[in-house]
This record gives structure tokens, sequence and C-alpha cells, in this order.
DNA sequence: CGCTAAACGGAGAGGGTTGTCCATTTAAGC
DNA sequence: GCTTAAATGGACAACCCTCTCCGTTTAGCG
């Protein structure tokens, strides 16, 4: 094992000549700016032009759409996980899930390709992976400490977070400028169903009995 | 106006010669098959090929992928229709209520092209315009009916049921065999969060306010 | 039967996207 | 400055899809 200073970023952001770095942030810029604004389905020459460049420099930096879409993305995942993380340390357990849901969502909408990138995205795009678990165990910890409080309904399931990510997708997708709204409108009857309205009350039995929950990990949201 | 009885169906499906009607009836089939595994963007040589026709033998008969679209989900949209009817004759406001909403859920599950002629449907298919209205009248009196009865929390509205179809179709879409199930919960969770729990409780005021409906009419389901 | 208009199938024009190649330009060390 | 390897950009091959054209086949009537 010769490596030992280059952990993170293999094919580095270092060692490139000045232009090229220039031009591999205006890539960035521009590809970020095209999947938010025409969906992450955008071609690939709009964003070249976008951005100023010739197709070649974009396929030289990004060998391909996925690892574009892996690396614009990176930062917008890594928000989630800040989101998990402060939620994590909110001493509210009912507020913590609360506030995460609804800022998730609300990074949905404010970037349609996000979620795009979440449900189509490439399942090789393995980068992602160790930050996934993290947010997974994040999540799950979330879940139980509301669920332990009384305020999150028992048969509550994490894969039901993948069902709220998805139908909140559905709702932003193909919608206009009413997709903010629409989409507040979804969370908060959601999140009425999930909750727990007494807090005294038998906190094993539900409001009403559920289908079951479906098999969806929250890896499906990366891997289809 | 010189015309009198061709009222509906004006390039009839009479007066077309038997092998005609007979591979209309097989584009059709194949068409109904093709959107239903493949989504509603399956290329036309895919259901030409299917229907063991010939290019030409499509386009003569459906000039244009649209057309081929609204002839295809008449009927499914006039299923709709019935579940509206049939629904309008029952006693129970609520119950009314909640079995349109899963019938017409599940026929999104059934067949994932519906969903997409819906959303993505064309403004132009002027011929679904009357059973659209039709139904959405419909609508509207069984949600009148389920809340006067004090079933159905006041402050529903008819957009609710765009925003839970949109998000039905986020959950279906990309989704394999668990689409099913996914729709079924999200279905029960949403339910649950437009019923109103206690029967004699203050009508007016609902389990918890909610954020502003998004201003999407029925009609958006068709228009976009 | 045999004729004719209707119907047919498949090749291909036209438009769009992805990813590659190569002659030319440019950064940066000596 | 000057050299050279890195970087660039636009043209282009390959591919997929929609829709059309046209020579050939077939239904159906006299």
């Amino acid at each position: 094992m010769p490596e030992q200073s280059s952990r993170i970023a293999p094919s580095a952001e270092t060692e490139l000549r000045a232009d090229a770095l220039r031009n591999r942030q205006r890539i960035l810029h521009a590809a970020r700016e095209a999947f938010a604004t025409r969906g992450i389905e955008v071609p690939m020459a709009a964003i070249a032009r976008r951005a100023g460049v010739g197709m070649a420099t974009l396929y030289r930096r990004f060998p391909s759409r996925e690892s574009l879409v892996t690396e614009v993305f990176a930062d917008q995942f890594a928000a989630c996980g800040a989101v998990v993380d402060v939620a994590l340390a909110d001493p509210d357990p009912w507020r913590a899930f609360r506030t995460v849901v609804e800022k998730v969502c609300a990074m949905q909408v404010a970037d349609r390709g996000f979620t795009a990138a979440f449900l189509t995205a490439f399942p090789e795009a393995v980068d992602y992976e160790e930050g996934r678990a993290r947010a997974e165990r994040g999540l799950d910890t979330i879940v139980r400490r509301a669920k332990a409080a009384g305020s999150l309904r028992a048969d509550f399931d994490l894969a039901d977070l993948v069902l709220l990510f998805k139908a909140n997708h559905g709702v932003i997708a193909d919608t206009g400028d009413d997709a903010a709204d629409a989409s507040r409108r979804l969370v908060a009857y959601l999140l009425q169903s999930f909750h727990t309205t007494s807090p005294t009350a038998s906190p094993t039995a539900s409001a009403e009995p559920l289908p079951p929950p479906p098999k969806l990990g929250l890896a499906s949201l990366l891997t289809r």
C-alpha cells in the first residue's frame, strides 16, 4: 500500500493547471444551475455551453454524465447529512424528526435535480455510500427517539421516509411555481399522520392500523 | 352545417376496411400493454412491432403519439368516471371518499402509463374535457358531502386530491414490485390525515392548521 | 375471376444526444 | 523569452427516435 496522503479526492483538484481548475469550477457551477432548473436530464452540451467550455473539456474532467452528477450533488448530500446532524442535537425528539423531514423536502423543492439524483442516481456511485449509511443511522436514531418519546407512531417504518421523499418528488415534478406550496401541504398532512397526538395515549396502539410498509430501504433512494 | 349523424368518432371506426380495423385494434391493444409496462415514453416502433404492423400503419391510424395516447387512455379515464359515479351512489360519505381515492390510486399502480397520461397529458386533448369536468363535479360533491358529514376535515381542498395523485405517482414511478405496497401505505397515511376522527368534534377546527393548499385545479392533472 | 382503391411494411430523412479525436492554444518552469 | 506538456474547442461518428415516402399487397365488389 504505497498510498499515504491522498485519501480523499483520488483524482485530486490539486495537480491541475490553473486554467484547468478554473474551468472545472465553471463546469460544476454551470451543471449545478442546469440540473436545478432543467432537471438532471439536461444535455451535456447545454452544460458545456453555459460553462463556456467545449465538450472535450467537460468530458475530460468528467468522463461520464454520472461522474458529473455525483460530484455536483456531493455537497447537497453533505447538506442532508448536516441537517440530520443538527437534528440529532435537538433535545426535542419530535421537533428533530419534523425538522429533518421539512428541511430535506424543502431541499427537494429548491433543486429539482437533487431529487432526481436521489431517485434515479446511479447505484455504482459508491462515493455516496459512506455518507448515506451515516445519514441512515442518524435517521434511525431520530425515529427511534421520537417513537420512544411517544410522539411518533409506533408502526412508523424507516422506509416511510423513502415513501415521503418519493411522494414529495412526485408532487414537485412537473409542477411549476406552486411546487413549494404543494410540497409544504403534503408534508404537513403526512407529518400529522406520523404524529402521535396524545402524549399519554397507549404508545403501541396507533391511530389506525396501516397496510404493510414497502420494503424499500433508504438505500433504494440511491439504488432505484 | 351539413354534418348530421357522425357526432362522435369523426374519423369513425366504421368505414374502415376489415383488415384496417383489425390492425387498429391490434395497435390499441399493443399500445395499452406497452404503455402499462414501459411507460408512456415507449418508442412508437416498439408498439408497432408488438402489434405486428409496420410504422406506416401505426401512423396512418394515429397521426401522432398524442392521438394514440388519447385513444388508449380514453376508457381508463372512463373507468375513473365510473368509480366516481359508483361512489356518488354510496350513502356513506366517508366511505365514498375513501373508495374513490383508493381505487384511483390502485389504477395508477396497475398502469403506470395511466398516471403519466394524467400528469403529462396533452392540454390539447380536448376529448377528455367533458369527462374531466364531470369527474370534477362528482369529486366536488363527494368532498362536500364528506365534509358535511363531519368525516372529512373542513380545510380539505379539492386540490389536495391532485396532490395525492401526484404523490402517489411519485411513489410508484421507478419503483418495482413494491409499488403496490408503497402506494397503499401512502394512501392510508394520507386518508388518516384527511379523516376527522371524532364524529362529534368541532367540525370547523381541524386537527392542526395546514399550510395553504396549492392552487392546482383538477385540470392541472391534464394541463400539466 | 379480375380490377381498383385501400391498406401495408420497411427503408430512410430529419432532428437530437452522447462521447471521441486532433489540430491548435496556453500556462508555467528554465 | 522559449519550450513543452497540459489543456482546449469544435467537428464528427455512432446511436436512438419520430414521422414520411413509395413500391407492393390485399380486401371486396361487379
